[in-house]
DNA sequence: ATTATAATAAACTAATTGGTACACTAATGT
DNA sequence: ACATTAGTGTACCAATTAGTTTATTATAAT
């Protein structure tokens, strides 16, 4: 076990590995694990079949190392902040159009198809994939959802749920047609439309007991 | 072209047939379709691999006959009626149940994953499927809200949204999960839990404007 | 300059696999 | 009985491919 980085000789470039990372994120999703071979992700990455063995093990380890490079990736895109002043509702709409984003990008579509397609086979890299990504947007929206009980807004028996409620609302339909390559991602407009609708239902939904007088 | 039917010589086992097509349609999609081996399927149906050649033309005749089995056999699963004396909360866990049972069932999330994994590829059999499941119960979920919001039970502006929006939450995060390995099928009291709770939700948010008095 | 490592190109190994050919047996209609 | 087709088993072909070997050049630290 010894992984002493060797400070002798050439050191390892960097932007090799990022571009094998790079093909291997576009290759695997397009035609799946076992119809890509190594040389044609070296080709795409414009490096020798070898220098991709230097830098991964085998083929299993710079799959791996692709899921969890998208996965990292991803990470920052929605690490947004709700600015303090928002409305219920437009706090609301921006964690919904934040999500919508993200679950609907390109990148995102493919891991999807990755981890389904891939099933049963790497059942921690699912797992990881999942944290990474739709889960760690369950806290924030649980975390509003509590502070929006409290204030009398909503009144909400199960945050959690309502959280995966609003969630799976906001992906709708269209999120499995476009994983079954059926429709195209949505623009953003048609985004804004949806997730507009969506708050409105879950504001309705989740009213308090007893309804305000206007 | 000469697709006739021979009277002579000894006529094809169709038992044959379809063991293979079952060998096909548990194998293709737990791995695969490039994952899968002519030999594997030929194996796991008890068949010799020139048998299989002999009622399908090659491993693409296969895999798309394959699909084609699948939709068909799951076409009558749900089609259920309901009763008509029953009360609008009952109809919707009644279709509710009915909807989740079939989108959780083993076959439909193989099919879900075999169309996922082969995307692009079979297009035309991805919009098959997706005709032949979920989207037939639309229709019946449109009817029925079109009749609760005539009676005033309902106030519903979009019935085929709202139809999509319910289809939605039923499935929940779980179907996801489920198709990623992450999970296990709900059991039948889980399902019934989930429908309870999501009709609720539903006649909540989509409660005509002007609330009866109690 | 020396040393150690990175990267490349090209040839090679060993295994898998889609699809076929051949020789044979089994079942069906005439 | 006979022709015809279904099905089996085995061997085979051609192509692909994960992974290795070898020899050569490039690039860094000391």
């Amino acid at each position: 076990m010894s992984m002493r980085k060797p400070t002798l000789g050439r050191p390892k470039n960097l932007k090799k590995r990022q571009a094998i990372l790079q093909a291997a994120a576009e290759l695997f999703p397009l035609k799946g694990f076992t119809s890509v071979s190594m040389m044609e992700i070296a080709e795409k990455a414009n490096v020798s079949k070898l220098t991709l063995y230097s830098h991964f093990a085998d083929k299993d380890d710079l799959f791996a190392q692709s899921v969890i490079d998208c996965c990292e990736q991803q990470l920052p895109i929605s690490s947004f902040q709700l600015p303090e002043g928002l409305s219920l509702q437009q706090a609301l709409i921006a964690i919904g159009n934040g999500f919508l984003e993200l679950v609907m990008d390109d990148k995102a579509i493919s891991l999807h198809r990755m981890m389904i397609a891939q099933t049963s086979i790497d059942i921690e890299h699912s797992e990881l994939f999942f944290k990474a990504g739709p889960e760690r947007m369950l806290s924030e929206m649980q975390a509003l959802l509590v502070k929006a009980n409290a204030s009398g807004r909503l009144g909400i028996g199960q945050p959690k749920q309502a959280a995966q409620h609003f969630f799976c609302l906001l992906k709708g339909l269209t999120h499995m047609r476009v994983l079954m390559g059926l429709s195209k991602p949505p623009s953003k407009a048609a985004r804004e439309k949806h997730v507009k609708e969506v708050v409105a239902l879950f504001i309705r939904a989740y009213q308090p007991e007893q309804p305000l007088q206007k």
